[in-house]
DNA sequence: GCATCCCTGCAATTTTATTGCATTCTTGGC
DNA sequence: GCCAAGAATGCAATAAAATTGCAGGGATGC
């Protein structure tokens, strides 16, 4: 892991759809050394994957929104239980368990209010183990990184 | 954007590694015209950009922590400089204006708690704009998802 | 019914990825 | 400082993939 390789990782962290072919000719390498370089970075795991990111407007998902969820039982099944009820959800797309004041911190990307409603029905309703959800609702995205520096 | 291109896209945002040649393959097209679909898919922007996802655990950043940031003064303007003075920050991955009790909340990707002691000497003591910040640390990560269900 | 437009597959061509091999570089031990 | 072992590099040949032109098929609107 050296000066080439944190290149490497910096321009695949913004754009891996370019080739090796260029890759290798911006770090100043041949191409099959370039190319053994990321296979290498892809195999020790340090590249966990290549993706593509869609545009979240361009899907029809464009209200965000961030819950803080408290159960009313604490432990380690009753965690599970919701956790596992919520990553099930297509619109949650990140959730943590978390210390503080809560015990869960889920990030949504919502169609509209109609799907958050009945999002809310079904993890925060009724027969559920919540105490008390807060909903904060995303104005505006400032910062929402991919990409780590080295 | 018919049935095609929607898996295309799931593909794609699962790993966009595969060769056009294997994807024509899956989706039951010839590798022109399937190279062709995911073409028009990047230049209509539905496909934002292709990117290497890292191991945050191999870059040697451990730790998760979610932060509520509730600023004293509400106004644009100090909503704008303290969003900037975030995201100029390395550690901090996403940041949010939200609704609700408080103003932001930023993820941050940590290598260390002393890092964190550093960031939160330059977010949030002093001279700044900050009323009260709650850190959420995170135990356990259930859900980190890129993709987008179509 | 017909013209238009879009999409498709095929095939030729260009570009890229991949691999073996000889050489160079680096590193650790002495 | 010198040598040996292992790792990394560039080159060249080969295989594979991407790209493009072109002709045919199908859907759409008039």
């Amino acid at each position: 892991m050296d000066r080439i390789d944190r290149k490497l990782l910096n321009l695949l962290q913004r754009d891996a759809s370019r080739t090796n072919v260029a890759m290798a000719d911006e770090v100043g390498l041949s191409p099959s050394s370039c190319l053994r370089r990321v296979r290498r970075l892809r195999k020790t795991g340090i590249i966990d994957r290549i993706v593509a990111i869609l545009n979240p407007a361009k899907t029809g998902r464009v209200l965000k929104a961030l819950v803080t969820v408290e159960l009313k039982l604490h432990g380690e099944q009753h965690m599970r239980r919701f956790l596992d009820l919520a990553i099930a959800e297509e619109a949650v797309s990140q959730a943590y368990a978390v210390t503080g004041e809560t015990d869960v911190v889920l990030m949504l990307s919502l169609r509209d209010m109609e799907e958050f409603d009945a999002l809310c029905d079904r993890l925060f309703r009724d027969k559920t183990n919540i105490a008390r959800f807060f909903t904060m609702m995303v104005i505006r995205t400032a910062k929402e990184e991919t990409a780590i520096r080295l």
